[in-house]
DNA sequence: CAGAATGGATAGTGCTGCTCTCCACTATGG
DNA sequence: CCATAGTGGAGAGCAGCACTATCCATTCTG
């Protein structure tokens, strides 16, 4: 173990910590208190801290996705399970709002041929969302979502291509969690400095 | 102060504290002990509350940015101000690392015509997930980093549509940093509904 | 002028993500 | 064989954060 922990960079009693809060399978034993860690161990360690500490997640949302890493690993919607695991929001907002906002989704998703339940956490996120920009009054971000719409196409694209290059079958789950939690991670950096650039362009004469 | 939590729906005790903080700005004084709070009032808590429960800061950096909403409310580079408050990001990468991802996010700008400094917040968040997804071995990701690129120009632009369509100039910091956080949960949400559209699109037949 | 409410300060709470201490036990070097 | 160091496991402890509750002198209200 001590050896995991030099490996990984992570105090022993983090990875202690880890093991008994399931974010870490027990190593494989070789007498009553004695394990043997492989590499899969460090690579599971990385992942967690990752999550961590780029991603954001908690936890308890580590360990959802851990689980749903293991367990669905030839899941056939893997980005489905990812999605599941990582995206939880509970929104507050009154029955009016949420029609509004669903019709808002629905018709959206009509145009796009997206299909989404009702109940889908991800509608939850959608939901909680656009009521809030509503209920600051940036009308004008309600206006282009039509326009994000498109774009979230074209980067879904991209997303999926991504995974269909990217290796072996067993570690697509990984994959797929790697991709939504860095993913957004990452654009959200490349749309900044886009977001700069676009303003130097406009803005900047001379 | 009653009238305010009611308006608002929240806690007078919260409002207290957010005024501690220095979220709130303090209301007019009427009394030593009796101040008079206005619709500014009403909608800084809206806005607090957006921001700590939908766009997930923490207080400090809401602080961060509500100074910045109210300080350089007509500043040119209002996206600018908007990120300097956002981004914070300590990356803990090595030199080799770092050298690395820049060089990568160098060639990347030359590209797009982007500009940035290596030590502007925006270029820490983007190193130090760059060196993560290395480290996770996931090299299709990085591949695929034009691709983004290229989607990130076509968002930036969009949002800078939307900052000019919306409103007046005494909002518009405050707008640039809705745009931003909010803009992010949105766009999340709407690239998970097309991942799901795309990935029945490609995997389902009858 | 009694009772409720106000702004302000201080202390307390619940949760999270570790970190520390203790324990019985075992692998290892002399 | 035995001293020592390290192991897996469990419990308690701790720091930070976002509130929340209590108290207080003052002041508005009926």
């Amino acid at each position: 173990m001590a050896e995991l922990s030099a490996e990984s960079g992570i105090p022993v009693a983090t990875i202690k910590y880890y093991l008994r809060e399931g974010l870490l399978p027990a190593g494989e034993r070789t007498s009553p208190n004695q394990a043997r860690y492989g590499e899969e161990h460090v690579r599971r360690l990385k992942l967690i801290r990752a999550l961590v500490e780029v991603g954001g997640l908690s936890v308890a949302t580590v360990r959802e996705v851990v689980a749903a890493v293991d367990s669905d690993r030839a899941a056939y919607n893997v980005l489905g399970v990812a999605q599941r695991a990582l995206t939880g929001f509970k929104a507050e907002v009154s029955a009016d709002d949420r029609e509004w906002a669903m019709g808002l989704l629905t018709s959206l998703a009509k145009e796009h041929g997206w299909k989404f339940g009702p109940d889908t956490p991800v509608a939850d996120l959608l939901v909680g969302t656009l009521c809030t920009i509503r209920a600051l009054g940036h009308q004008a971000l309600l206006d282009q979502l039509g326009r994000y719409a498109e774009i979230a196409d074209r980067i879904a694209e991209a997303d999926l291509d991504t995974l269909e290059a990217g290796v072996s079958m067993d570690r697509i789950v990984e994959a797929a969690v790697v991709g939504t939690v860095l993913g957004d991670r990452l654009f959200e950096g490349l749309r900044r400095l886009a977001q700069a650039a676009e303003t130097a362009r406009r803005y900047t004469e001379g």
